[in-house]
DNA sequence: CGTGCAGTTGAGCAAATTCAACGCTTGTGG
DNA sequence: CCACAAGCGTTGAATTTGCTCAACTGCACG
């Protein structure tokens, strides 16, 4: 392995515009009644702005009202591991323990729901609902972080193919997607360079799976084909 | 990739001799009061035994009292991927959603507090106490699995320096290790195979880091240095 | 003492990385 | 408005890492 440094991301710090608009929240698709939304202040953040930093206390909890978060660890080596890509109605930041493990930057502008955890934790010793949500949110989050494991040992060709599946039922827009992020970004999640990740796109767009429009819009062709793919 | 597909594991089935000794059970390091622990049945579990399969319904927890349990899925490919070893004093099968994605499997011999999910839940809405318990057990579980994806995009001798140093700060006899699992296993749980397992090893050895006692015997000569290279 | 399983070691190969060059788009300043 | 620089993405060629295939060793068990 040993792929090359990551390009640094020079975070353009720009961290609390502190917008209070719109306190109605878009609902979770399979959810119940949900209190946690409604509390907590919405907040711009810039592209590439950091939302928390590694080994920052993890006292709040966040939840995307608009534009797309990114959790990331840089490596020992340099490299950069991407945890996990958050969407508008996705909550993040349920980390164990004091201190982040990954940090969290806005990818492009964002709003971003900012809610104490103390608060929190406080409801949820009078209100069950909020305590059981918690955990819910916190073993969904386990789910996919076990997916993300399964997808890191499987080929290029199958990762990628994975990726573009996953995005596509979670931006879920027919067939046709749009990546918010960049190439390095897509790379770092996936554990590939971005030579690879270009070179795959490219083959399974040469193989009919696919239609790149642009960098950022990708057309799914066959859909069922590329989850045989993605094994 | 595309690596050989994994020896079958033929789980020998014997699932329930249900010994109801050791009611007293080994208490968790940073832990506090812990009334989970109190209840459930000790059940016994032989060698490859499946104590629940993929795809069963999630209705139970269980913590090691003795032995190891790996958790397993195996890919459309053949492939295995392990999810995690659990040690005695380890709780696990906190699967979010009504089914499991990997299964739960017995190393040798063990013996397992089996508890029933309702049950705690019933707990949970009346006792604090238990719902907080039940929610930093799933968040430390997520941390775990965070570690691991960290280990899946390193090189392979990171990764197999990584699993030692894993395994000795739980299994923790000093520097020396018992590892109770297969080579096999050890190459699922790091996404390698088990011959690239065996020369990392072997190298390692040769360049003094660690010493082989046998197959399952590891002693960390120079556990700074094998920090390093875990990178 | 033979059989089977676990582990090790060797040689060749394939997949993904590294290094390098080039093209496209965007924003900026003359 | 154009020139140019910078960032992002793509493509090509060489290299490296870890896998595949295969042989062989040690050990436990009947």
């Amino acid at each position: 392995m040993l792929m090359r440094a990551t390009s640094p991301s020079v975070a353009s710090k720009s961290p609390a515009k502190s917008l209070k608009s719109s306190a109605k929240s878009p609902t979770w698709p399979p959810a119940g009644p949900d209190p946690i939304v409604l509390m907590g202040a919405a907040t711009a953040f810039g592209r590439n702005a950091e939302i928390y930093g590694e080994g920052q206390p993890a006292d709040h909890l966040y939840k995307v009202v608009s534009g797309t978060v990114r959790t990331a660890k840089i490596l020992s080596d340099g490299r950069r591991q991407i945890g996990a890509f958050y969407l508008p109605g996705d909550m993040f930041g349920f980390d164990h323990g004091a201190e982040r493990a990954f940090s969290a930057e806005a990818i492009g502008e964002a709003s971003i729901l900012v809610i104490e955890r103390a608060t929190l934790i406080a409801l949820a010793v009078h209100d069950t609902t909020v305590a059981r949500e918690l955990w819910t949110l916190t073993a969904r989050e386990l789910a996919r972080v076990q997916r993300h494991v399964l997808l890191l040992v499987k080929t290029a060709q199958a990762r990628v193919s994975g990726f573009l599946l996953e995005m596509a039922e979670r931006g879920a827009a027919g067939d046709t997607l749009a990546l918010p992020m960049l190439r390095q970004d897509i790379a770092d999640y996936l554990g590939l360079t971005i030579e690879t990740v270009s070179r795959t796109l490219s083959g399974l767009e040469a193989d009919g799976m696919i239609e790149l429009i642009g960098s950022r819009g990708v057309v799914l062709r066959k859909p069922a084909l590329l989850g045989r793919l993605a094994a």
